[in-house]
RNA sequence: GGGAGAUUAGCUCAGCUGGUUCAGAGCAUCUGCCUUACAAGCAGAGGGUCACAGGUUCGAACCCUGUAUCUCCCA
């Protein structure tokens, strides 16, 4: 069979992944096994693959398919998630494409266009996460809309209602006046803006009988759109400046509105001009200010973001155009002092990116206060892990100072609020019409059925997905009570690990952790392994708007899948950020054809008869190897379970790497490779050669998690298999009981050795083909690895002597002296110069111990172990420096 | 404004309990090689005042204090 010179990742992609599927590998159903479980952060519907979601994918499956080797029963299930605002804003979009406006369309209508769009484009992203391999158990795949899903999220809100933790009221929120809905305040991103803050005067009113020039004073502002809206004015009780002012009001300007002027600690003596006006409607603090001085609330803005009739000027303007012109014409009646440059932070919707504009509004709320205390609790003291620990600090100042969940949005899609109203102040909450009115007639006697109204609200996307870990599995188990949950439940939950983005760790971790508590009395999950952002070389964020990121298909179809997997991982510290560059992938590309490669070698080995006249034995140097490598493969593979262990998953990865590329193939094939006599390569015999195929079988199980294609491509390359017999559920290697110590040493000063005759053939230019030989100063006679040596350097021969040999280049590894016989003349002038040079460096090692040494207060001190050391790097470096100036003496 | 984290080779990062001349890895660079598995490769080499300034210690990349720069979170 010809085996093509590159591996072809595309065709082994599609084979294997289908083959997958087909034989249901990544199915999973509760067994004796322990589970292994992970749920996916479920997308959002709307989206498309991204480097994030890349980089995040792939470290779950990574986590999963070895849980898989390792035996556990493991399952990882996936799933999109509504994503109500911007959903909706597609939605909406695409509508007014057609025409079609959304304030035209019922209810109904409009979710039939939503659930349209979700059927024709939602879930792209799940057939993407197929292309780079995930092992989802797709039979599982859930979303949060679905109608199970949905009725948990209704169970939810009425238990959390019914323990009294949900309540409703006129309160500030953050208003998006682009999507038309309340945000809660995880939704807003605070940006640095460039503002100009307005120094306006207002007249402050004269008292009755006086007649003098007008007095005013003056207040700085980045908001005189509000002006209208304003009820007071407001400075600080200890303020020297205003107290004056005490008991005097002051004339709104624009509207000439008569207003008291009120002291409060609030303000800030520095800012500005130490006074504020105070606006309730429109600000959160001067809302504060306004209910603890009962000021009137005059709301100056309509939902849109325009100018409200309450406003009585500027009635319909954008609040933007709006800021402009009435500087403009306070300037024009002369009552702005000046206006400054300023920075300020705004902030911006997360779904529509429209500045938010704090609003009064009448909102459902979540009492955080004591459903959040054990997802707090249980982070401080282990139970929940969060990977890299840095991150529990910030949970815990979030946990500790979190503010009520507004949970209500003015929106169509998603899960309507179960709240039913009569008309006449009453609210039931409850899942159905029918209950609604046996309830409100309770409260009603007098009740119309045809003024039974349900909220028209919705609830926020993350009051359904902080159900995910559990509402996967039993999505009635609100109702039917934990006790009564089903198998899938009992058996899967807790979760194992969850893989997210450092971003959502408020919005959907913490959120989780409570919902886990609540309604299962147990974590949803062990270990929270947080991931960086992706950005690109220059640390820039990677964004459509910026077009700085790669599109992860067409990485996938330049690189190979593993390519793009290794290529991630390799740059990918937990809970750092990563500086993508496609260079990663290249690498990445390059260790799968390194692979290839050594297994076309493999395989082309012609394994020689073992018995009769033409039989082929085993070498020394064959044998020593393969008891070295087992020994190696051995102590990483104990080096990676750690790393793993640790959720260190690019120092896992780089371990494998280099125990392929370097220790396996730069070491042990060249080792045991067959030589060519007359341009043929010699067969091979059949011990060795199952030894090597058996050290292969278990690096590409090691690999595999990484690679998962490639591994498994080579896997049924290398033998015939039964249909079943695949790499994704083969069994994760085991390592020795012991390790060889003393063998893997003894190797590594052979690596040394074998270094140091290549690079005497590099200096001295001569051929690689050039046999040398090498003669060791020792009392033995010969040692294990002696033949390995004299293949991997090359050698003619390998001896031993007694005696100093004159005349040959010399050298030393450790404190051990070797000599290499050449055949032309040494240049003298070159040897003592590098021989002084080492006895320099040699002299200088030998000081800096001597001082520790002599130094009392380290003796004193120090360890036994640390000192015993010191005093043997004094000996071999006396040993050393003794030897070095034997050979100089013999030069001069 | 409050808090967290970072700063180690050209780049991306390790460095776990302070102790080997502890300063490391991968990539990139340079030099020599088309050596019949692999040029997506092989062999070799160079490269760092561990951000800066103090301090603790027999001993500091590591602990402490301050400074600078960057990132993130919260208000």
């Amino acid at each position: 069979m010809e085996i093509a010179k590159t591996y072809n990742s595309a065709q082994a992609e599609q084979t294997w992944y289908k083959y997958w599927l087909d034989n249901k590998f990544f199915k999973s159903t509760p067994d004796h096994r322990t589970p292994y479980t992970i749920v996916i952060p479920p997308p959002n519907v709307t989206g498309v693959l991204h480097m994030g979601h890349m980089l995040n994918n792939t470290i779950q499956d990574v986590l999963i398919r070895r849980a898989r080797m390792l035996g556990f029963n493991a399952c990882w299930v996936p799933g999109t998630d509504h994503a109500s605002i911007a959903t909706e804003a597609k939605v909406v979009a695409l509508l007014k494409e057609q025409g079609i406006n959304k304030a035209d369309l019922s209810r109904e209508d409009f979710l039939k266009h939503a659930w349209g769009w979700k059927e024709k484009y939602g879930g792209i992203i799940l057939e993407q996460l197929k292309k780079l391999g995930a092992s989802c158990d797709w039979d599982r795949t859930r979303f949060t809309m679905e109608e199970d899903l949905s009725e948990a999220v209704i169970d939810v809100f009425i238990d959390l209602y019914n323990k009294g933790h949900i309540y409703r009221g006129v309160r500030m929120v953050n208003w998006d006046p682009q999507g038309l809905t309340a945000v809660s305040d995880e939704e807003v991103i605070h940006k640095e803006a460039q503002s100009k803050l307005v120094y306006v005067k207002y007249q402050i009113e004269a008292s009755t009988g006086s007649a003098s020039e007008p007095e005013y004073i003056t207040i700085a502002t980045t908001r005189p759109e509000t002006i209208m809206g304003d009820t007071a004015v407001c400075v600080n009780p200890t303020d020297e400046r205003y107290t004056h002012l005490k008991g005097k009001n002051v004339i709104v300007p624009i509207v000439n509105r008569v207003v008291p002027v009120i002291f409060d600690e609030y303000v800030d003596k520095e800012f500005g001009t130490g006074t504020l006006k105070v606006t309730p409607a429109h600000d959160i603090n001067d809302f504060n200010l306004g209910q603890r001085h009962k000021l009137q609330t005059i709301d100056v803005l309509t939902q849109e973001g325009k100018i409200s009739e309450a406003a009585g000027a500027y009635v319909g303007m954008d609040r933007f155009a709006c800021r402009k012109q009435i500087i403009k014409d306070l300037e024009e009646k002369g009552l702005v002092s000046k206006i400054e440059d300023i920075k300020n932070k705004v902030g911006y919707s997360e779904r529509t990116n429209a500045v938010i504009e704090p609003r009064l509004s009448m909102q459902w709320f979540l009492k955080m206060e004591n459903v959040s205390k054990p997802a707090l609790d249980n982070v401080l003291n282990g139970e929940i892990k969060l990977i890299p620990d840095k991150f529990i600090n910030t949970y815990k100042h979030w946990m500790e100072n979190v503010h009520d969940w507004c949970i209500s949005r003015q929106l169509w899609w998603g899960q309507r609020i179960p709240a039913w109203y009569d008309g006449q102040g009453n609210t039931v909450i409850c899942k159905t019409k029918e209950e609604a009115i046996t309830l409100l007639k309770v409260k009603n006697a007098s009740l119309n059925v045809n003024d039974v109204k349900q909220d028209e609200d919705v609830l926020d996307t993350w009051f359904s997905s902080w159900l995910w870990p559990i509402t996967v599995f039993d999505p009635k188990v609100i109702r039917n009570g934990k006790a009564n949950a089903n198998e899938d439940l009992k058996y899967y939950y807790p979760t194992n690990d969850l893989v997210t983005a450092p971003e959502i760790l408020f919005f959907w971790v913490a959120r989780m952790a409570i919902a886990g508590y609540e309604w299962m009395g147990e974590k949803p999950f062990s270990n929270v392994y947080l991931t960086g952002i992706v950005r690109d070389k220059l640390g820039r964020k990677m964004s459509k708007s910026l077009g700085n990121s790669p599109d992860p298909l067409d990485l996938i179809e330049k690189y190979g899948a593993d390519g793009v997997r290794v290529g991630m991982l390799l740059c990918s510290p937990a809970g750092n950020d990563l500086m993508f560059d496609e260079s990663y992938c290249e690498q990445g590309r390059n260790f799968a054809n390194k692979v290839w490669n050594a297994f076309r070698l493999i395989k082309g080995f012609e394994i020689g008869a073992s018995t009769g006249s033409a039989a082929i034995q085993q070498s020394d140097a064959q044998k020593a190897a393969i008891t070295w490598f087992e020994n190696k493969l051995s102590e990483q593979l104990e080096i990676i379970n750690d790393h793993y262990s640790k959720y260190r998953m690019s120092d896992a990865l780089m371990t494998t790497y280099k125990l392929v590329w370097d220790d396996f193939c730069a070491w042990y094939l060249e080792a045991i490779k067959p030589e060519f006599i007359d341009g043929k390569a010699q067969p091979i015999d059949q011990v060795t050669y199952d030894a090597t195929i058996g050290y292969l079988e278990s690096l590409l199980k090691i690999m595999h998690p990484w690679m998962p294609f490639i591994t498994e491509e080579i896997w049924h390359l290398l033998k015939e298999r039964d249909a079943k017999e695949c790499i994704i559920v083969a069994e994760w290697p085991v390592q020795l009981k012991e390790l060889d110590k003393k063998q893997l040493a003894e190797f590594e000063v052979s690596k040394e050795l074998v270094a140091m005759v290549r690079n005497v053939r590099a200096q001295k230019q001569l051929s690689p083909k050039e046999k040398l030989e090498v003669i060791e100063k020792s009392d033995a006679t010969r040692s294990y690895f002696d033949n390995t040596i004299i293949k991997l350097a090359n050698l003619s021969a390998f001896s031993y002597t007694k005696e100093k040999v004159e005349g040959a280049f010399s050298f030393q590894i450790k404190t051990t002296e070797f000599y290499i016989p050449l055949a032309m003349n040494l240049n003298k002038e070159e040897e003592v110069e590098r021989l002084t040079k080492e006895l320099e460096y040699n002299k200088g090692f030998l000081k800096s111990v001597q001082i520790k040494l002599s130094n009392e207060k380290f003796v004193a001190n120090a360890k036994p172990e640390i000192i015993e050391v010191e005093r043997k790097k004094e000996s071999d470096a006396l040993s050393k420096i003794k030897t070095l100036e034997e050979q100089l003496a013999v030069l001069n």
